[in-house]
DNA sequence: CATTAATATCTCAGTAGTAAGATGTAACCG
DNA sequence: CGGTTACATCTTACTACTGAGATATTAATG
């Protein structure tokens, strides 16, 4: 289960004649809608990195350290939910994140299997910084769309993406973080 | 340059008080979109990649043999800007499937420096195989969508991608494939 | 023709990330 | 209690991929 970077259907490829279901309009539609959001998601994402690419971070970096600053002290297991990675990654990065002295981990008192991740003073120091001209750099990534087509559009994806997590977790080896986080 | 799996922004964060333009509506509508949007990719993104792997593709080689199906052969140039990935990826990915008999490399004739990928024989026979019902499963991924919204979702994501691509192409590193090829 | 620049692919070292399983801890049930 | 099961995190080995530079070819120029 590789994911991210998907690279979608393009157009309906009925080149080799008797494919029985395949060429309908239903599915045509989809798989149309499937190339455009892969090269959307491509073009903003790579807005996003290459903002915080000026500060040394990963987009992985900045969704734990934007979780944090955001929910506060949270729980691994609540991070790794949070930023749909998997539990080595999580590990990975908080590991990372700690050398550089962004975060800390902490022993969470009822629980001695668990614990936390927090902000530093430092992590906390960064986000407030940098924050708001991640946020600019997102803001202007969408900024092809008025205020209004951005609420339309946050609709469909909100709908589009609470049913296919629900197909997503039950597919083998997934998180199943979506069905129960549902953006 | 990392790209893909980017975390989003999540929530406007003007938790820490002063960030001038941070959270005016614009930003914090740009910021909401941007974290919905990542999940429903992701969702969406984790059914095609599962449907996938049960014919032990990657999303990586799938794309190289779908762009390859669906134009006919591309010198390898053409298809890294169909698929969006790295030069060395592009050797990468296509010695995986020479290795199995799924594509092959054919001297340009006007080029020598050029090579044609294309598929054999196995690789057109898989992929009228298979392309079916992966686009079955992506109609059904799509399927929280009607029609007629997966025609609004998609005019938007195209408006959106032209825009952030046109953007992205100015970054520092970029491919400039979007840019140049805007779904 | 020689030189320089541009292009197309490949090589190689490094990186972010995953998956599977190990370890330590907790909760429950008899 | 003792045993089983369920967790939460960490470890390890691996994979897909990137980016910079190497190699080979072509094109352009004086």
């Amino acid at each position: 289960m590789k994911l991210m970077k998907a690279r979608p259907a393009a157009g309906a490829g009925s080149t080799a004649g008797s494919a029985p279901v395949t060429s309908d309009v239903a599915t045509t539609t989809a798989l149309k809608l499937w190339v455009v959001f892969a090269r959307a998601y491509w073009a903003v994402g790579h807005v996003a990195s290459a903002d915080l690419e000026r500060h040394d971070l990963t987009p992985g970096e900045f969704g734990i350290l934007e979780v944090l600053h955001h929910k506060g002290p949270l729980l691994l297991g609540e991070v790794q939910k949070k930023v749909l990675a998997s539990s080595g990654g999580i590990t990975f990065l908080v590991d990372r994140l700690a050398s550089r002295g962004l975060v800390e981990r902490l022993a969470c008192p009822s629980d001695r299997r668990a614990r936390y991740a927090a902000l530093t003073k430092a992590g906390r120091k960064l986000m407030t910084d940098i924050f708001p001209s991640h946020a600019a750099a997102i803001r202007e990534a969408m900024g092809g769309l008025g205020r209004a087509e951005q609420r339309d559009l946050t609709a469909l994806l909100r709908t589009l993406g609470k049913a296919a997590a629900t197909l997503a977790a039950d597919t083998p080896g997934c998180k199943k973080a979506l069905a129960e986080h549902p953006g």
